[in-house]
DNA sequence: TTTGTTTTGTTATAGTGTAACAGATGGTCG
DNA sequence: CGACCATCTGTTACACTATAACAAAACAAA
């Protein structure tokens, strides 16, 4: 039982999901003496604004700029940086990214996707890490990185079924 | 021990591999009553042709169109195609396509890609199906598609590695 | 304060994927 | 046979995703 978290409840209190985790990245950053740029850290947080996966032109267009009309760029490079420190996790299915709850934990996740409220969540399980890491040992293959990533309903969504 | 396919030796016959994998595909499609348009079958014999992910415009590059110049509309058609009749699966990571050796068999498996020979093979696990529904379940999600990609080096080129 | 590293700004371009709709083709059933 | 329906093709246009390359600015460390 590897508990992580799974998709927040209706009662879940993002305002400090949201302050909690920028805390918890300003915290690891500091502490590997890694900057979070004003860029960086816009990006940061408009990923942290729901648990919806945002592609990085969605992500450029809800940063207030002031005036200044930056190019795709500046996203990506902000995105390689929370990615590389686990701040974010790339969602290749579709193409987009998530704020991830859990600053600085080496790790990668299960992904889920609802397909009906859009909403994604991780969860991490070494019984799947093993059981992929015996698969490709099976196969001659030595792995370095792994993706895995399940699209279905959550569990609100599956209760409200739409008939 | 889900024994499939892994990455092909060098001793591999590449021209007994395609067609059979063709033949396969031709009795499967006619079972079901689909048809094999030349289009799709153009693209399923690029995706034959080896063992790597292929983008769609590649593809389109190396189909001999005598004279037409088709729009990409055509290749994601016929790769739609494809992957809904199991011919073929799309990497995700790479937003690329493989032919799929085991013709219409229902099934999900871990895609392994060779960073160094870029390579592509499929591996079916059992065990990894049941520990991403295990995990699924444990976060109260129904999954409905999972996408297991692993990165890393086959076995030829662990061997032969760069020094 | 010099020096080297990291970050930003900017332009341009490459790569991936869909929407929409008219027209052609092929299979089927009376 | 021929009318019909479903599927497949052709085509135009566009939307979305991502990187290359390089000069300028900001910063940290000595």
């Amino acid at each position: 039982m590897t508990e992580t978290s799974a998709f927040p409840s209706t009662t879940h209190d993002h305002a400090r999901c949201r302050s909690e985790a920028l805390a918890q990245a300003e915290a690891m950053l500091a502490r590997k003496k890694a900057r979070l740029t004003p860029d960086r850290r816009a990006v940061l947080e408009v990923l942290l604004d729901d648990h919806q996966a945002q592609g990085a032109y969605d992500i450029m267009e809800r940063i207030d700029w002031r005036g200044r009309r930056p190019a795709p760029t500046v996203i990506y490079r902000a995105l390689d940086f929370l990615v590389s420190h686990g701040l974010a996790h790339k969602i290749e299915s579709l193409n987009a990214f998530m704020a991830c709850p859990h600053a600085g934990h080496e790790h990668r996740p299960m992904i889920m996707i609802c397909t009906n409220c859009s909403q994604v969540a991780e969860f991490a399980s070494t019984t799947i890490d093993k059981a992929v890491a015996k698969a490709a040992k099976d196969s001659g293959f030595t792995p370095r990185e792994t993706t895995v990533e399940v699209t279905g309903l959550c569990s609100h969504c599956r209760e409200s079924a739409t008939a």
